[in-house]
DNA sequence: TGCTCTATTTAGACTATGTCTAAATATCGG
DNA sequence: CCGATATTTAGACATAGTCTAAATAGAGCA
């Protein structure tokens, strides 16, 4: 595994426009590397062990400080956060940056190819999440 | 709007298997027509309105069961309940069933048709999430 | 009807996770 | 080194979900 060196986050902190401090090299040598997808709280766990007396508020600021510099996105997909819906039949979603809303859009709108080419995974159900604006109501 | 009577509910529940008592007819009079994605919470606060003293644990319990009966889905939807991901380029998601584990799934390896002609949105990003097992490792 | 067994509901304690604030600390430019 | 600004901190607070033991309601039956 190739180990990313504090020089080279203190790099790509600057280039991304963020003064390095030591909490933030700390938080970014874990969360820029990772391939599992931690929630927030999960980060704090992680970077407490190697530097023990880091902040929740930092971390959270952080990871908003990260995200709003390009450096990092966030998934809406934290498990056991959900929502109900009524309509039972496969479908897609549509999430509206401005409001929040979630509206149904049908399965015969999109179409998506090569589900059945994926390798190694016994598919479930899929769906497209589209987000974005409402042009008109 | 067709209002859905309650001896429509109760019918629905009883096709389902489950027993149709006073709060499960009103959380499903709620829930079961909205088109607003509810968390549990708020079908909870909604339900109260005109059901006053049904508990928060009758609400989530019901909302569990009418899930198991294939009368609701739950979808990880729910904003605010947001994971980090350092790969800030266009990708699909895969989600494991057994782990809750989330990978990724490269752009290339699934095709979407028809985003350009949805009607009445200005799409900012899109993905497919693909949940199931894993077949190997 | 009244009894008993079971299903359902309840209040509220508990936990986990995210937000906010005011004070303390660190860093930068001069 | 100094003052101004940026950053971090502890901990209170808020919100949402879980759990439990006790109370209530309903079904089947004598």
């Amino acid at each position: 595994m190739s180990k990313t060196t504090a020089a080279d986050l203190i790099d790509r902190l600057e280039r991304a426009g963020i003064r390095p401090s030591a909490q933030r090299v700390a938080i970014a040598g874990y969360v820029l590397a990772t391939s599992e997808h931690p929630s927030a709280d999960e980060v704090w766990q992680r970077v407490k062990t190697d530097f023990p007396m880091v902040s929740r508020a930092t971390v959270y600021n952080t990871l908003q400080l990260f995200t709003e510099h390009g450096l990092l996105r966030q998934l809406v997909l934290a498990e056991g956060c959900v929502v109900f819906d009524p309509h039972v039949a496969p479908h897609h979603h549509f999430v509206d940056d401005v409001t929040g809303r979630i509206e149904d859009i049908p399965w015969s709108a999109l179409r998506v190819g090569k589900v059945d080419q994926l390798e190694g995974v016994d598919v479930r159900e899929y769906m497209v999440v589209v987000r974005g604006r409402r042009t008109r109501g």
